[in-house]
DNA sequence: TGAAAAAATGCAACTCGGTTGCAAAAATGC
DNA sequence: GCATTTTTGCAACCGAGTTGCATTTTTTCA
């Protein structure tokens, strides 16, 4: 995270706003920003500890606002981790898409690619709708501070 | 539910207790009572008002301990919702299995049967080690009170 | 059996993610 | 410009889950 993001990343999130037909916000614009730039899904708190250290903090509530609407907008999606955590991440052109959550570091990443598509067997009078698909493992981060514990330390606290 | 659960529902908790060789105490026999007669997987307050509503209501912390141990067993496993509770149900002999989350109720289900294997293409460096399925949808109960509406009105609470 | 150690329970206070209510500020419509 | 709507900010609140600690129960073992 720079303290000044690129500004084809600012122009690239007002492109966005500007492509649902809605305000455009400061709040709006900063949040996709960093959405735009994060390699993992990021919550609340990792946004507002991000925009904070940009030197603009976010109101709490604002935050939360912001990452409703964008979600209710589609520009967003929201997944909860096993900590109950939401993270959030920029809706990706994969429609249906499988996620990865390291259960060392908990960072949470969009899968992109071929989805396996399940076939599950559901009891009689049950509707599907949508299938989540979440994997559990390590990340890539996390699997080369174990092979090389030197360079560990860094907990993204995400 | 009952004022007095079956007693084979409570010779067979006693029993998985006995199982994995630990002390046989009347909260996790009860709570194991409680998730052997659940049709699908309880929240912590349902659990509660369950307890409350039979007349020997848990103290919050020993139900969460307790759930805790449980789990930590292998008896039980717990799975966040989308609301971001954990709900709890009976650990079943099909290792790995996929999960219902009913939109509508939010209730939860444990599907038991063949498990599509996801073939998922992970990044370079990420190793998996558990894939965790759930489906999203409508389940039988709210799927019969929408297209009979006038048998609705009971909500699971859960 | 009976005392000491360990495990389980109960209560209060607390943390933390998230929400609600309401007033101030900014944007929009006319 | 002025009225209306939308967005923002603040404070108080809610609910799931945790922690600390004292009390009770269970287990161990001399």
């Amino acid at each position: 995270m720079q303290a000044a993001p690129a500004p084809t990343r600012h122009d690239q999130a007002t492109r966005l706003l500007h492509q649902c037909g809605a305000t455009v916000t400061p709040a709006r614009v900063r949040v996709l920003q960093l959405l735009l730039a994060a390699d993992a899904a990021m919550s609340h708190q990792s946004l507002q500890q991000a925009a904070a250290a940009s030197g603009h903090p976010f109101d709490k509530v604002t935050l939360y606002r912001v990452l409703d609407w964008l979600t209710g907008q589609g520009l967003v999606h929201s997944v909860a981790g096993h900590d109950r955590v939401r993270r959030f991440s920029l809706m990706n052109p994969h429609h249906a898409h499988a996620h990865f959550e390291c259960s060392v570091c908990g960072r949470l990443f969009c899968l992109r690619g071929s989805l396996a598509s399940a076939a599950l067997e559901l009891p009689p009078g049950f509707a599907s709708d949508r299938v989540d698909i979440t994997v559990h493992g390590r990340c890539a981060g996390c699997t080369a501070a174990a092979t090389a514990p030197r360079s560990r330390g860094k907990d993204p606290g995400v």
